[in-house]
DNA sequence: GTTCCTATTGGACCAAGGTCCAATTAACCT
DNA sequence: AGGTTAATTGGACCTTGGTCCAATAGGAAC
């Protein structure tokens, strides 16, 4: 069986490093191996899919302070942690940041490949989302501040008439506004549009009273 | 500071119980405290809104599966753990079940309140959400089978005509259903029942090509 | 200065949505 | 059998949205 995402594996031990390379790839994924947080953070390419198996405890930058870096570039990379010496503290830490699994040595492969696998699955969702949102934030900056306003309003339901007088002017300009935004943003129906609009997080000019 | 949420605690340990439960009374919370996880069960009535701090090693019932059983019953009460014995496995499954927080003892006064206090936040969320969903989908319960394959047409944007030919009638059947659900929905406009849909999970009957 | 972009508006015109009144048919419950 | 609800359709009518063509005005860039 044949995947296309890497899965990105970080221990400062060469051996636990070449071992969980060898089982990862013998489950059909691609494997990059780091020796050091430091040569993952340098190497990394972000637009690369997939997900970051990582040892806790590490010299120079450890885990956790990994995690938090990744978290700050914006890079949702899922994480599975994988630690020595048990320590609650640093695994709720790993948790309530994101993390996808922290498993605690000795672990069975199929513990450590369930949770690969669900970290690749999460991230291959969350990279799907990413995608078309940076997507319509472009086309939204496509716009210019006119447009912009013009569509706040538009997603809230209004007629043309009445965004006209809120701002200020007639409903001839506002159909003219609408029909380019549409246009710039690529949707083909109105209905389209409103759904875009909830997925960009943009709030209706006039929020109705029951939502 | 009075607040209005509830914090259940259940903790085997007298002492301890009576301990959590003065701290968060003289923090303004209202307190519920049960000496045990059936005594909890029984009596917890899942309308009252609030958060539930929890110890993991309980004799009957432990905290984990005391966990369980909530998530069964669809009572997603905001849940801080605390523990006396740091487990890791225990800790990441409580985490991974959706827990705000799981302390290991001894922990300050702060570090508690603070995690009370975004359960508490998270819980008042999750229940305005769940409020809005829930009133939502009784609306659309009260729609006839037909009115809701209308409204599955109607907000992928298709035009009245192409509804029409799709559900084997005519344009003006489509329009007085069309305007029924949007007055049993309680929308004021289509963008509403576009976004009703979205938080309902309704997906459209013909899905857009970019979204 | 000339050009390009943005914002604005006019007019004409068609298609589509929404509403009011009215009516028929079939299924289901009492 | 009689009443209720759901689904269906017709017609008339008005409002709105969308589009095409055309034009003006201000600001920024070259």
């Amino acid at each position: 069986m044949i995947r296309e995402e890497t899965v990105f594996v970080v221990d400062d031990d060469p051996g636990v490093l070449k071992a969980l390379t060898r089982l990862l790839r013998s489950s059909g994924y691609a494997v990059a191996p780091f020796s050091s947080p430091l040569a993952f953070l340098d190497r990394h390419d972000p637009a690369v899919s997939g997900c970051l198996v990582l040892d806790v405890a590490m010299p120079g930058l450890n885990g956790l302070e990994l995690q938090q870096r990744l978290a700050q570039k914006g890079n949702c990379c899922a994480i599975v942690f994988i630690s020595g010496h048990g320590d609650v503290p640093k695994s709720v830490q790993a948790m309530k940041a994101g993390a996808v699994d922290f498993l605690t040595k000795p672990f069975s492969d199929v513990e450590l490949l369930e949770a690969v696998d669900i970290a690749i699955g999460k991230s291959r969702a969350a990279r799907q989302v990413d995608h078309e949102r940076k997507l319509m934030q472009q086309r939204f900056t496509s716009l210019t501040s006119r447009e912009r306003e013009v569509f706040e309003h538009v997603i809230s339901g209004q007629l043309n008439k009445l965004i006209a007088t809120d701002l200020g002017t007639v409903e001839k300009t506002v159909k003219v506004h609408r029909a380019r935004v549409m246009h710039k943003m690529g949707a083909a129906t109105f209905a389209d549009l409103v759904r875009m609009a909830e997925r960009m997080g943009i709030r209706p000019a006039r929020p109705s009273p029951h939502l």
